[in-house]
DNA sequence: CGCCAGGCTTCTA
DNA sequence: TAGAAGCATGGC
C-alpha cells in the first residue's frame, strides 16, 4: 500500500499518506495525452467516459466531486493503487541504473489506460512528438466522441470503423489516418481479440497487435504496458534505445524483467531529462 | 525556414 | 535481410 487512508470528505475522495506519488510526473511524462493541467496547478482529465479534477498538495491526493464509489471502480485501478511500489522500487533498486532514475523521478507511476485507446493513441504516437499527439486525440474525441459532462469520451472502436480516411481528415493524422481505421475495423470485427491478447505470452500478444498495419514493436509494446496491464513489456523507442546502449549494451538485468516496464518508465523519464535538470 | 518528432511500411541493394 | 527513403503534419 503506497498511501495511509482513502475516505470520501464532502464531495471528494481524498487519499492522504501518500508515498513515492507525483501527480505532475505521471501525468505529463507521454504516457497518457488526454490529461491538462490547470491555472490552479490541478490537473484535468478525461478517463472512461468521466471528466475529472485531480490534485495533489504534499502527500495528499483529491479527487474533485468523486465518491468512494466511482474511485473504487475507475480511479484505484488507473492509478495502479493496488500495486505495491515499494516493492516495484526495492527490486529495480538492486540495479544501479534504475537506482539511479528512480531517485531522479521517485513519484512516478505506470498508469493503467483502456486498451483500445493505448492502442489507438499510440499509433497517432509514431514519428510525432508528444505535444501534437495530445491534439490529435483530442481532436479525435471531438469530433467522434460521445459527449458527457465536461467534454467528449474516446470514441469506440465501432465508431470509428464506420468512418472513411475522408471522415477523419479534421484529425489530421496524416498518414496515420488508415492505420487508425485498420485498427479500429480489425478490433471491432474480433480479428484482433483483446481478451485473448489477455491470455498469450507477451512475446505472441505483441504479435498479436502488429497484425494491425501501422502496429511495429514499439507501438505493441506500448499497448500492452500503457493498456493490458503487462508490466514486464518494454517500448524501445529512441530514447529507450539511446539508453540501452548507453546504460545496458548486454540487456537489461533479469531480475528485473517481471516489472521491466515500469523500469522503463523511469529510464524513459530520466535520459530524456536529466541533461535539462542539469542546467537549471 | 529547416529540422525533427515515444515508428512503420516500402523500396533498394 | 539490412539499411535507407518516404510518409502528413506542425512544434520549435
Amino acid at each position: 500500500m503506497d498511501y495511509i487512508k482513502v475516505e470520501q470528505l464532502g464531495n471528494d475522495t481524498v487519499i492522504s499518506g501518500l508515498a513515492d506519488f507525483d501527480l505532475d510526473d505521471i501525468l505529463d511524462c507521454g504516457q497518457c495525452f488526454r490529461w491538462e493541467k490547470l491555472e490552479t496547478g490541478a490537473w484535468r482529465g478525461l478517463v472512461r467516459g468521466c471528466c475529472r479534477t485531480v490534485k495533489q498538495e504534499k502527500d495528499t491526493l483529491v479527487f474533485c466531486d468523486v465518491g468512494m464509489d466511482e474511485f473504487n471502480a475507475i480511479w484505484y485501478d488507473y492509478f495502479d493503487f493496488g500495486r505495491d511500489y515499494g516493492k516495484v522500487r526495492e527490486i529495480l533498486s538492486k540495479d544501479d541504473t534504475m537506482r539511479r532514475a528512480l531517485e531522479f523521478t521517485p513519484g512516478m507511476r505506470v498508469l493503467r489506460q483502456e486498451p483500445w485507446e493505448a492502442l489507438c493513441s499510440f499509433i497517432l504516437s509514431q514519428n510525432n512528438n508528444i505535444k501534437r499527439i495530445r491534439g490529435l486525440v483530442a481532436r479525435l474525441c471531438e469530433n467522434f466522441g460521445e459527449p458527457v459532462p465536461g467534454g467528449f469520451a474516446f470514441p469506440s472502436p465501432e465508431c470509428i470503423a464506420s468512418l472513411s480516411e475522408d471522415e477523419l481528415l479534421p484529425v489530421r493524422c496524416g498518414f496515420r489516418a488508415g492505420y487508425v481505421l485498420d485498427a479500429a475495423r480489425k478490433v471491432s470485427s474480433g480479428a484482433v481479440d483483446f481478451s485473448a491478447i489477455d491470455k498469450l505470452p507477451l512475446q505472441e500478444a505483441g504479435l498479436e497487435l502488429q497484425k494491425i498495419r501501422g502496429v511495429g514493436p514499439k507501438v505493441a509494446a506500448c499497448a500492452l504496458l500503457y493498456g493490458f496491464d503487462r508490466v514486464e513489456s518494454v517500448p524501445v523507442d529512441v530514447w529507450i534505445d539511446r539508453a540501452l546502449k548507453e546504460f545496458y549494451p548486454d540487456g537489461m538485468p533479469a531480475q528485473i524483467a517481471g516489472i521491466a516496464g515500469i523500469g522503463q518508465q523511469y529510464l524513459f523519464h530520466y535520459i530524456r531529462n536529466r541533461d535539462a535538470a542539469v542546467k537549471k
